[in-house]
DNA sequence: AGAGTGCTTGACGTTAACGTAAATGTAACG
DNA sequence: CGTTACATTTACGTTAACGTCAAGCACTCT
């Protein structure tokens, strides 16, 4: 079974990333493993925030917005009002989301009229090099 | 009329970018102005290289694959290997704008779903923080 | 004891596309 | 000639999220 405990390799190999990169979430403030003298026991409360960590960047939200919400949650997780804030961020981020969305649907769109086209682009490339 | 010659502010106000952008793109090779003294004249070529510029940058390009594809052309516009060469650039591109757009159309649907269920991420966070 | 393995901290490096500040030049106006 | 307005070069700063050493513990195996 899943040891309650895990070494920083054992957290590598199952959440496939680099020690670096749990230390730099350590020191950001996003985890916070126990030590066995010098060395990193991650908790599972390590790997639920983690869990969280990587779905939010799968989201596009940045380290900072994580901890943010994360911490919102440490300080009070009944608060109802905090609730609503991270609901608020969500949604924000959901319409940056779908706003980034359309945007490159529009420039894919373009882009393929242009190579339909006989390359629009590249006929404009020739008359930029005279 | 249009003047053949314009400075960088006339060329700033006509685009909307900054004098640092204009003199970063020529540090970058990617726009040659004329001299008067010490003052930048920008031509018709610039012009033209410029609205391209910012059509690959919309488009996701990166400045490097930009000036790439520009000096394909000012080598040889008649050479059909690197009319072709462009083509499969912008071909990639293309696919990679594809794939962003239905990960994030993925993402979306994911975050909507968990908002939408009353917030499983949030839910989420609040086991994560016991 | 020596070797090997894995972990630690510390700190500089990377990438893109400019921003920003400092010191200087120069052209035109009054 | 002095000021104003814009131009120029040089060069360090910015942002995110780690990568990549370097130097050195801590254990274990032999």
């Amino acid at each position: 079974m899943t040891n309650d405990l895990m070494s920083i390799r054992q957290m590598c190999d199952a959440f496939e990333v680099t020690p670096r990169t749990l230390r730099f979430y350590e020191a950001k403030e996003l985890l916070f493993p126990q030590r066995d003298g010098t060395r990193r026991l991650f908790t599972r409360r390590d790997r639920a925030r983690l869990t969280l960590i990587l779905r939010g960047k799968r989201f596009g939200f940045s380290l900072e917005d994580i901890r943010q919400i994360l911490d919102l949650y440490d300080r009070d997780g009944s608060n109802h009002a905090q609730t609503i804030r991270t609901y608020e961020l969500a949604q924000q981020r959901l319409a940056q989301m779908e706003a980034q969305h359309a945007e490159l649907g529009v420039a894919i769109t373009e882009l393929k009229s242009e190579l339909d086209a006989g390359g629009a682009m590249i006929a404009g490339l020739r008359r930029a090099a005279e």
